[in-house]
Parts: structure tokens; sequence; C-alpha cells
DNA sequence: CGGTATATACCGATCATCGGAGCATTGCAA
DNA sequence: TTGCAATGCTCCGATGATCGGTATATACCG
């Protein structure tokens, strides 16, 4: 559960789910705004990433609505998976502020 | 180039490479050290990445040199693989910074 | 004499993600 | 009224970075 780091996909379910309850597609299009649409999950990645999670505790179904003959499935992050997210927050800080520094002590102008 | 996210072995080894060329075991503990112990490459891993990241431009090989009977091949990060990193930072501050914004959000002792 | 450190190479297995297709409903535009 | 986009979930084969392990070779330590 402390394990290794999680994949850009999965990182920004976790993300989208982090303040309040979603649906998948609604999941969908907040990954997108998230990530300034870099990124645009396929639906096989997320309800896959979702069974995933589900069955890693991240992530649990909240609650699920009909709307207009349509199901809406709502999920929540857990405690749990509340607490992985602030771990990866953690660890990317900490590489991220490795890469900068070394980029900063790189030689300028190297040859390419 | 501009594209998907870097997994993490592939970061750290372009981290690694960022100040100073490495002989790709230096890498190896350098990438142990910056991850604090984390990250402990597979050698497959490293020297495949290594092949791809040159394929890529990204790395060059620096030099060559025997010691003590060793072969040591030394890379360097390039212009290129400099400018990748640093757009990798930036995805990843941003990134880190809608997670923590969001989980700042988060009401305090949901159902677990 | 055996194990650990140094150093690189190669190989099959794993698994998250990709890229698509499929199914069903609503609503808008041609 | 036909067609296409948006909404919403499901399933499947392909891809590719990484893992885990093996191999090879030298040097040094106990």
């Amino acid at each position: 559960m402390t394990d290794g780091a999680l994949r850009e996909p999965t990182f920004l379910i976790l993300t989208a789910l982090a303040a309040r309850p979603q649906h998948g597609y609604g999941i969908l299009l907040d990954v997108e705004e998230i990530s300034e649409g870099r990124v645009k999950l396929r639906a096989g990645t997320l309800y896959t990433a979702l069974d995933r999670l589900s069955a890693d505790g991240w992530v649990a179904v909240d609650r699920e609505q009909v709307v207009d003959g349509r199901l809406r499935r709502y999920y929540r992050l857990t405690d749990e998976g509340a607490a992985r997210l602030e771990i990866e927050v953690q660890r990317l800080r900490s590489q991220t502020r490795a890469a900068e520094r070394r980029l900063r002590l790189r030689p300028a102008g190297g040859t390419a």
C-alpha cells in the first residue's frame, strides 16, 4: 500500500475523488480538467482502474442513481485511499525537488 | 516528446544524469539515493531504459572507460532530455498542487 | 574458497494503460 | 426524420515499461 509509484491515470482518478464523490463519467471530465486537457482517459482505463482501486480499498461505491434511464455509479475516496494519495504527493514533491536541484547544477550549453 | 507521463524509474534515471554524466552502475546507486532507498532499479530495467532513452535522443553515450578490466559506459543528458525533464517537473508540480488542493477540501472523517 | 561489490547483457512474465467496439438513452441540428 | 454528439457503463486484445531472474567477468574481503 505504501508501495511503488502510481501511474498518471490512477493518480488523477484519486485526485478527482479527493474533494467529493463522483460518478465514472464525471471523473472522466474532471481528470481532463485537472490535467489541463492533457489526459483524456479511455473508458476502459477508468472502469478497470475503479475496479482495481475498489479491490484495494482506496475507493468505494458511494451510491447509485438512475438519471434519465442511465445508471450513475458514484465512487468516493476512502480514508485509506486519501492516505495513499497523500503519500504519493509527498513522494512526488521530494522527487521533483531533487530533479530541480540537479537541473540547476547542470552545466549550461551541454553538447546536445 | 512532450507526450505522456514518465514512469518513475525513467524519471529518476534522467534526474540522476541531470547534474553530470554517470555510468550505468553509478546511476543505479544514485537512483537509490535520490529516491531515499525506495527505488532499487533492476539491471534489466536500467540498461533497457538507457537504450530507449538513447534512441529517443534524451541521453547519449558520453565516453567509455575501462577500469580494472571492467567497462564503464558513461551517459549524459542531452539538451533535449533536459528539456523533457523540465516539462515533466512542471507537470508533476501542477498535478501535486491539484491533489493537495483537493485533499484539503476533503470533508474530514469520511466513512472509511 | 565463497560471498559481495562492480559492471553490463539478455530474457520471459506481469499488468496498467491504450485503442477500440458495443449497447442504450437524450437532445440537438440538418 | 435522420443522424450525430453527449451521456454512461462494459468488455476485449494489444502495447510496452518494468520486474525478476540468469549469465558473465573481475576484484577484494574474510
